[in-house]
DNA sequence: AGATGTCTAGAAAGCGCTTACCCTCAGTGT
DNA sequence: ACACTGAGGGTAAGCGCTTTCTAGACATCT
């Protein structure tokens, strides 16, 4: 353990010298080539590896191949179930491609993921997903745009998870749809009275869904006040915070809380409890996700299920294969309204 | 996006030739080097280099200079709270270190594992973390060993998070002192006959929880039959499940039910909810990791804090700074009793 | 037998960087 | 006026690979 003890990594030229062949044979017989070698040599090279216990370095192979191994993802809050889950179907996806996923956060400061962006390019990445929240309007949108744009002339592939269509592969959220049918099976059920907890007025997905939700109300020639649209943070907290205050400007008038997220639910299911109000029963709770927790908390919560294990590994198929087109042309990922205990039929 | 489009990347070299000056004197303006450059030049190659967009080739870098920025970190299962967790605390203290973070998941699988290390380091990467389920006395134990310790003779750092004393750089979870403890306290709160669903009996972290749990029963003269040790998955369903058989052998003799991770009680709930068991009223449930969302589920649930994110932290510190010392020295992280509302006083 | 073609090892030229080394050119001390 | 520094630019030798190119060894054909 000593700093000093470090013998350096056994070498493709150590194993060349080992098994009595040129490095070039070596390379070949070792990492797949289109050339053919001589069983012999070819054996007599694979055993030396096996013996000294060669690693190629991906990095040199990098370099000198001109392509890399690696995806980049990007992501807003990795502890956050939905990124997570995201993150495990790309990361499964990746391991059968036989390529090495590396994660970064962006916590939602388009700031932070500008600069994120660009040193990942440092790492010339085959592919790099974008998984989260887009800010509206931010000062860095174009700068991010021209760094993307840039990523992809040099042969790299971009890929988000959004709702728009941007100039790259995107894999398709329906956010407003999904909030819109959300919204249909509400009014089914019963409800009339709503009220959002919408999240922060910048990030767009968080946006499409009031939209989709309030949209379909409109159609029911329900109304939405204003004071019932509350923006906080786009996580537990937020929710918490947001079903706080719903709490305290007085609830007689709202049958249904929709949050925009399911941990957002999660966080006002909690307010709500503490304040004596038990979701459910006292008032519907409706959350957009579908994360693996929410069929577990009581009552299980009504949401929008979006198949987000599939989402991930969509994103990373679409970066190759056929599905290549940008823009819509993978078509919008199914999303299902699942109705549960949190919203009985009124 | 046409394939053939591509313009390589902005090089080093092109930075130099724009900015009049030598490569070597482009290298050191631009990534620091110990020998200072004279301000005129070193504006004129920053300038350059931002004029056409040049980023520093990561990996080329790392071949020159022969070492890396990059952590591996080999999780069981990134989609579970338990590890996303962990990896949020290892990726924010590595992003303020200016390393880059590579995830590989392991799926509890020990050949996979050992696979992966395998693919790992042929990244070369300055550490590497193992948080994840340590199989007990697979075959692929000892090879696993070999190569890991094959990895620090070659200059890398390996951390555990873990809680035996590997011969390696550990992050202590006194899993077993943690049980104990809960023990003490349920029946303090006036348990006294338990079940345990006790996770795969080959994962340790599952077997110490088991075992620091009835050892602290056993020095209150309480059983714990063999028929309410039940073994199933380490995972949410893996708790359905194991509740749901308990369900159908009888609960009359048992007043509380010990999951052995957060996730499998949460699982549990479900299914003893599905079986007309209310939890918390009928059954005393206690998990164990205190993830995020059991503060917001009903009801909140006892279970042992481990601070998750700063065990991911802290495996990234062990593996640099003074804390580099193998094995325990750095002291057991601090786990801590958190009665909730799933263990009323009885 | 010589001309021609086909394989396939090996030599060597990169890939994009860093850095040891050389060398020039002030600025110093005598 | 002189050697003597040391600062700092440039040259070139790597880092560990891949891949193009060269060339020798055979096989085939006329």
């Amino acid at each position: 353990m000593e700093p000093g003890t470090n013998k350096p990594a056994v070498t493709l030229n150590d194993v060349a010298l080992a098994a009595g062949v040129s490095l070039a044979t070596a390379s070949r017989s070792l990492n797949g080539s289109a050339r053919k070698v001589n069983e012999t040599y070819r054996l007599r090279v694979v055993d030396a590896a096996q013996r000294l216990g060669y690693i190629p370095n991906l990095f040199a192979q990098a370099v000198a191949k001109g392509t890399t191994t690696t995806v980049a993802l990007l992501v807003a809050d990795i502890s956050d179930p939905y990124f997570s889950t995201i993150a495990s179907g790309v990361i499964k996806a990746a391991e059968t491609a036989g390529l090495v996923v590396t994660i970064a956060v962006t916590g939602r400061n388009p700031e932070r993921e500008l600069a994120t962006v660009r040193a990942l390019r440092g790492q010339r990445p085959r592919v790099m997903i974008l998984a989260g929240s887009r800010v509206a309007g931010s000062p860095q949108e174009a700068e991010l745009r021209r760094e993307l744009s840039a990523f992809e002339e040099n042969g790299g592939r971009v890929a988000f998870i959004s709702q728009d269509a941007s100039p790259f592969a995107t894999v398709l959220l329906d956010n407003r749809g999904g909030a819109r049918a959300l919204a249909e099976s509400l009014v089914g059920l019963g409800y009339r009275r709503f009220a959002v907890l919408a999240g922060p007025p910048d990030i767009v997905a968080a946006q499409d869904r009031l939209r989709g939700f309030r949209d379909a109300l409109a159609a029911h020639d329900l109304e939405l006040a204003d004071r019932h649209v509350i923006h906080t943070d786009f996580n537990r907290d937020g929710g918490y915070q947001g079903a706080t205050e719903l709490v305290r400007n007085g609830l007689d008038d709202v049958d249904l809380l929709f949050a925009v997220s399911d941990v957002m639910a999660m966080g006002a299911m909690s307010a709500l409890r503490e304040a004596g109000v038990e979701p459910g029963r006292d008032l519907g709770i409706a959350g957009y996700d579908d994360i693996p927790t929410v069929r577990d908390i009581t009552p299980a919560l009504t949401t929008v299920r979006i198949p987000l294990e599939e989402v991930g590994r969509r994103a990373l198929e679409l970066s190759f294969g056929v599905g290549s087109v940008a823009g819509a042309a993978n078509g919008p990922v199914v999303t299902e309204v699942v109705c549960r205990d949190s919203t009985p039929r009124r």
